[in-house]
DNA sequence: CTCTCCTGATTATACGTATAAGCAGTTGAT
DNA sequence: ATCAACTGCTTATACGTATAATCAGGAGAG
């Protein structure tokens, strides 16, 4: 049935061959060239024979053609991140996906400024999504003379570089602590992990709280049932905490139990993500988090746009911005 | 400093200039090709040339050159997954990028087959690592032509059409389940979540279960608390659970003791996953999971060595298994 | 001295695509 | 009838790399 040499996959000029036309037409044809003048009647000829063969455009020629691939990268330092990216890269994944990209994760983590940006044009990618704190105006620029047509930068707040997609770590923080004050704790806390990479979220998450509190007191914890026993032990316990996560809050509320406290009368927990197991603590589990429903789908509409040329790419702007929610339950 | 044309990434034609010498040269002297002549003086000036400009070879242009890219394609349906599968492919991503490959993963999921294969071969990806039940005898046959070295399966047994990474839910369930009954329990009964795309592992960890207690229950159970609380309250509970994964231990423990029941002392509950949360719980969880310590690096091992051609693509054969661990805690 | 062999390079080419440039044939205006 | 303009294609080319084929020059053998 196939018609092409040697079982390979078929090239646009077995298809122009198949169609009886030239491998420019096929090519014109399928990439719906606005330029090209092609009937209806040869037009559907090739798309016939493309699909009879199974022609797929070898993504490597098409790259090196036109000096830019379909690959959005994004070079994150993945193992540092959590639940919340997760789902973000994966409803990224998806929204890429569907507009004709191809979102390719590298968990690289080394690598900044204009060494990093060498590495990330191997693969001549139409746009670049990273940590804003990993890009220079050199990188930027040699980004953007290479091809890549958007470089959008994650951070928690605007970049004065690059177009931003905002995590807004202190508006989270913020709004945990509003509802604290709102029931009743007079005595704020935030508490903030002693892990790498995710202290500095952490103290953004404590400037939020601060907005609101400004005495509000900072607790480095580790994820430890020791170290969460000796702090509760310790006494001094402020009404209200934010436990910077569910799975922090789990750790301070089940401390706090082991020492004879009550959950919220005592001491009010606010956790955060969201996590499928705070319905079922008890007390269960109030929780503040990202809305994750429409972000994802506006980056991607606004790298696309920036790829194709029809929006401009403006430094300093926010291009999406996940918006805090709160999630009222029982353990504050 | 740079004397590149226009400010683009430097090509192998701008290092060649700069070492005064052919482009081939330096393509041979890059890439290590052992059939190459050059002098030792001669790879030393390219080496710096390409070093000072900062040159790193076009992905594209070498993939179309050669047929084949640094590609490792893992088209899986991450949103059916989880955090084994999310675990599982962070450290393969870091095994892969130390050995020189990019893992892209796609969340494609509707297509199967050939015309999955086809797809699959527009980034001509040295290897494809996908569900072996996507798999046919032609897709492999069609990927092997194009110049796929490597196609391996990931499931939860053997295949028969291509070497296989096996997570093994039977043995994970039989783990469980013969700690179970080590510890006193008589009437077993496992969760099977009815939850599409998770089912068919809970299927699996229920035979395993049923390899050790033949006469093991087996409970349908949606990831909600009012289902969780009517299943507790029909009674006739087994006096030993293996609930799926950590979160549906939890669910059924809140249920559990919302009705009065003890755990472990009237039923014991045994998770899945290891989460942290497992030590935060009253009772403290007990676990089974997967370890996952060598077995990305070693299929990640294997692979590079069927890309490479040092080692032969066998089908039928295991080339990394994950195998069960047990955490006893006091939830049984 | 001539011929072969080796060393260390160079030149030439192909991979598959997108697109600029060109070219027959037809149409419409003059 | 002539020429310009348009239509619907084709031909030709470049992207950057890997590698086969070639080649200059020197060394060693006869």
């Amino acid at each position: 049935m196939n018609t092409t040499r040697g079982d390979r996959p078929p090239t646009s000029v077995d298809v122009a061959r198949a169609a009886g036309v030239s491998q420019a037409t096929v090519s014109y044809v399928l990439t719906d060239n606005p330029h090209a003048r092609v009937s209806e009647e040869t037009r559907r000829r090739v798309r016939d024979a493309a699909a009879r063969l199974g022609y797929v455009p070898d993504a490597a020629a098409r790259a090196l053609r036109t000096g830019r691939s379909d690959i959005v990268l994004m070079p994150l330092s993945r193992a540092r991140t959590g639940r919340l990216a997760q789902q973000v890269s994966e409803e990224l994944e998806e929204e890429f996906r569907t507009r004709g990209y191809t979102l390719v994760q590298y968990g690289e983590r080394t690598l900044k400024g204009v060494a990093a940006a060498r590495s990330w044009l191997a693969l001549r990618p139409s746009a670049v999504l990273v940590e804003a704190a990993r890009l220079t105006r050199p990188a930027v620029d040699l980004l953007h003379a290479s091809g890549v047509r958007a470089v959008v930068g994650l951070s928690d707040q605007p970049s004065p570089l690059v177009p931003a997609m905002v995590f807004d770590h202190r508006a989270l923080g913020a709004v945990a602590a509003r509802h604290l004050v709102a029931r009743g704790s007079r005595r704020l806390a935030a508490v903030v992990p002693r892990e790498e990479g995710i202290d500095a979220m952490g103290r953004a998450r404590l400037a939020g709280v601060r907005e609101v509190v400004p005495g509000a007191a900072r607790i480095d914890l580790a994820f430890s049932e020791e170290e969460a026993g000796r702090l509760v032990r310790a006494g001094d316990l402020p009404d209200g905490v934010f436990a910077y996560n569910d799975e922090y809050a789990m750790l301070l509320i089940s401390a706090l139990r082991d020492a004879g406290l009550r959950v919220p009368a005592d001491v009010a927990v606010v956790g955060a993500d969201d996590l499928p197991i705070c319905t079922l603590m008890r007390p269960r589990l109030t929780s503040v988090h990202f809305d994750v429903t429409a972000s994802p789908a506006d980056l991607a509409g606004e790298i696309d746009g920036i790829v194709r040329g029809v929006r401009p790419s403006v430094p300093g702007e926010v291009v999406a911005r996940f918006e805090p929610r709160l999630v009222v339950r029982s353990s504050a």
